[in-house]
DNA sequence: ATAATATTGTTGCAAATGCAACATGTAATT
DNA sequence: AATTACATGTTGCATTTGCAACAATATTAT
């Protein structure tokens, strides 16, 4: 209970700062090394990659976005010939899909090669266990989170 | 080296969930609580408590926020009659400064009472130690990140 | 058959956020 | 003494983001 009695030492305090530097260095590694797009476009293709026709919103879902803008990353996607975006059939009703494109491959290639480097060199201070501890632990209490957050407190 | 080859599988993402589910949590509970203040002025509020003659640039830094924001966040809560900002002298500069009314107090000490029972039923699955145990692999985390985002990679 | 409901994507607008330039005043250097 | 460098806070503007309304289509209910 001498616990979270203050914002500096809460839980959602240390949560924000990590998220907060861990958002910036991927910025920065993205702007830095001439990937040629953002990192959350390359979430979004990313994602895309992962879930073969998945619809728009489905995918907004999983990128913490809105519709809107969700629509607006596609665009620039599409736009830089990443995907393609496709009249299809969901549940016998006419859906948006998408794929990746050739180029977006590439480019999904090229960005894991060009940061395993420093995915290791993250990884020299933190053994693959220890990662795999946190992730676990954050999925855990993040579960706790969404529970409280569905009882509508 | 399976760990983190696709997005939604990396620590990054782990991270960007469980702060924006922490993040929805704090505007759900500060909202219906009718708590007269948005998370990011309490957490300003209370950062300015626990670090009493702050100036504004490293309250920025704490809080996240860039000088700008800040400021705009300082005078709502000075409209709002939860702070007080005065001219000091730091290193014989003049330097604005803040303080905590007695209203400002008041409002915390309110806040942290109702938020207590949150954290207690979030507490229920997480004991105090794995908490505490969650934070600190954060905070080493972070110091790793923020190394790494130094050496300007 | 018609109306109500649900699902999907888009558009417009408002709010939040940050960057860069600026204004002000102090310390340091020459 | 004058100039340069530094620290602080503010303002203007552009970008990001999300919400709410809308359009289009399909399913379900009456």
């Amino acid at each position: 209970m001498a616990k979270a009695q203050h914002y500096i030492d809460s839980i959602y305090y240390d949560l924000e700062l990590t998220s907060h530097a861990m958002k910036a260095l991927g910025n920065h590694l993205f702007e830095h090394l001439n990937l040629g797009l953002t990192p959350v476009e390359h979430a979004a293709l990313d994602t895309i990659f992962c879930n073969t026709g998945i619809c728009q919103r489905d995918l907004a879902k999983l990128i913490l976005k809105d519709r809107a803008n969700t629509g607006r990353i596609l665009a620039s996607l599409e736009e830089k010939g990443l995907i393609t975006r496709f009249v299809d059939v969901k549940n016998n009703r006419l859906v948006r899909k998408m794929g990746v494109t050739e180029k977006g491959h590439k480019v999904l290639e090229q960005v894991r090669k060009k940061i395993e480097a420093y995915v290791k060199s993250i990884s020299v201070q933190f053994s693959e266990e220890e990662i795999d501890q946190l992730q676990q632990t954050l999925r855990k209490f993040r579960e706790n989170i969404l529970e409280l957050a569905n009882m509508k407190i």
